[in-house]
DNA sequence: TACGCCCCTCGTACAGTGTTCGGCGAGCGC
DNA sequence: GCGCTCGCCGAACACTGTACGAGGGGCGTA
C-alpha cells in the first residue's frame, strides 16, 4: 500500500502505460538534470527530486547511470556540448577563432553557473564533447602553425584563463540567485560590511568604491575581453618567434 | 542511557573536565577541519566526524559557526592564509614578486587539493586572509607603476590563470588519491580506455601518447611556469606601454 | 498462441547527512 | 549563596545516496 495512490480495486488501478514515452534513458535523465540545475541550482539536485520530475521512482535512474557522481560527469559533458568548437577552416584567422571559442566557453558557463565548481571536481575527462572541444582547438592551432607541444600549452593556458575568470563571475551570479535579490539591493545591503571590512586595506577599498554601482555585464565582458586579448597577444608572439610558417593573422 | 559509555554510578562518571584545553573555538574547529580534509578529502568532512575528532558532540560546533557553509568559508580563508603575500619592498622587482606569489598560490592549492572546487563555490570573499593577499598584490603593482584599473586587471588575470591552471592539477591529484593507486598504475589501467576513446581524435591521441609516462611533477611545474611567464610578459608590455593604451577599456 | 526469460522499474530499507530544539550543568557577577 | 548566561550535547527531523529484491511488461522462441 503506497501513500501517493490508494488502490481501491484491481479495476481502478491504472494499468501502467508503457512506451507512450521513450521511457527513461541516459539522455533524458541528463537533460532533465540540466534543466533542474538551471532552475534550482546545484543544491537542489537529488536523485529523488530528479526522479519525480521524470515521473519515475527514486531509484529508477540507477539502471542507466551508475551513481550520482557519474550523472554529474555526464551533465558536465552535456554542457561541454553547448560550447562552440572551431570549425575546419578556422585556422585562417586563428585569433578570431580562439577568441570566439573562449567567449563561447564563457557564456556557456554563465548560462549554467552551477557548473563552475563541478569543473573543479570532475577535472579533465574523456567525455565526447569535452574531447571534441579540445581536439578542435588543437587541430586549429596546429594548422595555424604551432607545433604539438606549443598547441598543448596554448590550449591549457587559454582554458585556464577562461575557466578561472568565468568561475568567479559564476560564483557571483550563483550567490545573487541564492539571495534572491537584485544586484543593486544586494550591493546596498552589504555595503556597510564592505566599508568596515576594507578599513585596513586602502587599495581594496578604492577598488570597491570605484565600481560602487556594481559590476554591469558590459564591464564584466570588457574585463574578460581585456585579459583575453592579452593572453592572445602572448599567443601571437609565441607563434611569431616560433615556427614562421603561415603566420598571417588576418 | 547512552550507548557509548555505560554509567555505573554517579561516582564513576567522569566529571566533565573543563578548561584543561581552551575548549572549543572557531580557530581550533577550522584548524581541525583543514586537517581532516587533508587526511581524508572533501567527502569525508561532516559535522559529526569533525566533532568526534575534537572530542566534542556532533552539534557542539554550532555555537561557534553558523552552518557548514560558513565553516567552509572559514576553511577557505584559513588556507588563503598560507599563501605568500608580496612584501612592502617587493615592487622593486615586481616580476619576481608576482611570480613568487603565483607559485605560492599554486603550491598552497596543491597542498590542499580539496580546496579547488570550494574556490568555485565561495567566490570572492571578505575573509581577512583573502583580502590581505589581494591588497598586497594591488599595493605592489601600483607602487610598480600600474594605475588602479590596470592593477585590478592584472590581479584578476593573474589569479584567474593560476587558479584555473592549478584546479585541473588538483583535480588530477584528488582523483589519484581517491583511487588509491600510484600514477603509473592508474595510467596503465586506463590506457586501453584512452586509446579507444581517442580513436576519432588524432591530435588528442598524439598528445596523450606524447606524455604517456604520465605527467611528472617537473613537467607540471614547467607547464605552469611557461604559462606564467607568458602572462607576466603581457603584464610587462602593458606596463611599458604605460598610459598610452591605459584608458582603452574605459 | 503460449511460455520463459530478461530487463526495467520502484517500494523498502539502511546508514549517514545538516540542523533545530531543549535541557543541563558549570562559571561568573552580584 | 543565588541566579543568569552560555557552551555543550542527546534526541529528533527531514533529507540524502544507494543496495536489494520483487514485480511485471516486452520480446524471442517454440
Amino acid at each position: 500500500m503506497s501513500e501517493n495512490q490508494v488502490i481501491q480495486s484491481v479495476w481502478t488501478r491504472p494499468r501502467r502505460q508503457k512506451r507512450e514515452q521513450p521511457a527513461l534513458s541516459r539522455e533524458v535523465i541528463v537533460a532533465e538534470a540540466v534543466r533542474l540545475l538551471d532552475e534550482e541550482g546545484a543544491a537542489a539536485l537529488s536523485m529523488r527530486r530528479l526522479g519525480t520530475r521524470l515521473n519515475a521512482g527514486a531509484t529508477s535512474m540507477y539502471s542507466h547511470v551508475a551513481s550520482k557522481d557519474e550523472l554529474i560527469e555526464l551533465v558536465v559533458d552535456h554542457v561541454y556540448g553547448e560550447m562552440e568548437v572551431p570549425g575546419p577552416d578556422a585556422a585562417k584567422d586563428w585569433w578570431a577563432a580562439a577568441s570566439a571559442c573562449a567567449h563561447s566557453v564563457r557564456s556557456t558557463i554563465l548560462r549554467h553557473p552551477w557548473i563552475a565548481p563541478m569543473l573543479g571536481e570532475v577535472g579533465v575527462s574523456l567525455g565526447p564533447n569535452s574531447m571534441r572541444l579540445t581536439e578542435g582547438m588543437l587541430a586549429m592551432l596546429e594548422e595555424a602553425g604551432f607545433d604539438l607541444e606549443q598547441a598543448d600549452h596554448v590550449v591549457r593556458i587559454l582554458f585556464a584563463y577562461v575557466i578561472g575568470m568565468t568561475t568567479s563571475e559564476a560564483a557571483w551570479l550563483t550567490m545573487l540567485a541564492r539571495s534572491g535579490q537584485s544586484q543593486e539591493d544586494w550591493t546596498r545591503k552589504v555595503w556597510p560590511a564592505v566599508e568596515q571590512a576594507t578599513r585596513d586595506y586602502p587599495h581594496l577599498r578604492r577598488r570597491y568604491t570605484a565600481q560602487e554601482g556594481g559590476r554591469s555585464s558590459e564591464v564584466l565582458v570588457d574585463n574578460f575581453g581585456y585579459g583575453l586579448d592579452w593572453v592572445l597577444d602572448g599567443l601571437r608572439s609565441r607563434l611569431d618567434q616560433g615556427s614562421r610558417k603561415g603566420a598571417e593573422t588576418g
